[in-house]
DNA sequence: AAAATCCGCAACCGCCGCAGG
DNA sequence: GCCTGCGGCGGTTGCGGATTT
């Protein structure tokens, strides 16, 4: 009561961010931090809604994102842990640093439904195709068994053979050769939804504290690629043409 | 080379739980 | 205890690029 809406639809901005919108943001939340997300657009100069606000920083801006495709053993865990928590794409975010709720969502329904549909697995049940057609009538059937699934359902049945992958190469489809896959903690299945990275890195000002928090190289050294991308955007509201 | 189709991803929408007034 | 706004979440959409015909 005696609060205003989140934004007054009228005047908000929709569509996609410009590179002058994310300088925009980037700097307010590196000078001020993440606070609340309904005076941002106001306090920032942005014509957006908070919620926006967030959803572009949380999604796209904040710098401890991981880009690019998801390595086998991010995929592998994203299987396992649907299995486990289902469609709670913010939880199992939260054992994937690096990786957004919106990425991983993105990336199972792109590319892993296909690929266990594929494999005759269900990706709502996560059981064979044949098994659980009763459940789901209208999902097709495939018969045909191989390896990858096989290691799979190995992989769903038995979750300990993820506690630690570098230990479990043999037996599941984990990629030893990726780096990644030897990143990810055996903590992961333990009960509680610990992230494997603090996430109480909604730092203030000192974007040092902030990097060794989450110990990341330097801001300006991991954004880079927002520095390309303005690049390609050549001019914007600012100003900042290519240069 | 052009048109049609497919695919991936960023962003929006609506709902829900929680907390403040 | 009730009402309302905020923040967060999951589902969905629409656009732009890639691929196929």
């Amino acid at each position: 009561m005696g609060r205003q809406p989140c934004c007054d639809k009228l005047g908000v901005k929709k569509g996609p961010w410009t590179a002058a919108e994310d300088k925009k943001l980037i700097s307010f939340i590196l000078n001020n931090g993440q606070c609340c997300w309904r005076a941002v657009p106001k306090l920032a100069g942005l014509s957006r809604c908070g919620k926006s606000c967030r959803l572009r920083w949380t999604n796209y801006l904040r710098p401890d994102l991981k880009r690019g495709l998801l390595t086998e053993s991010e995929e592998q865990l994203v299987i396992d842990l649907h299995a486990r928590l289902g469609n709670r794409w913010s939880k199992i975010a939260a054992k994937l640093p690096g990786r957004t709720d919106n990425e991983i969502k993105n990336h199972w329904n792109t590319h892993i439904k296909k690929k266990l549909l594929k494999m005759g697995i269900d990706p709502v049940t996560h059981e064979p195709l044949n098994k659980s057609c009763s459940s789901s009538p209208s999902a097709p059937v495939e018969t045909k068994t191989d390896d990858s699934r096989s290691q799979l359902i190995q992989v769903n049945e038995r979750p300990d053979m993820l506690q630690s992958p570098s230990e479990n190469n043999s037996s599941s489809n984990i990629n030893v050769d990726d780096q990644d896959s030897l990143h990810l903690p055996s903590c992961i299945w333990e009960e509680g939804d610990k992230p494997l990275i603090d996430e109480s890195w909604s730092f203030t000002s000192n974007q040092e504290d902030f990097n060794s928090v989450i110990g990341l190289p330097a801001w300006e050294e991991n954004c880079e690629w927002l520095l390309d991308y303005q690049d390609f955007s050549i001019t914007d509201d600012f100003g900042l043409n290519s240069s």
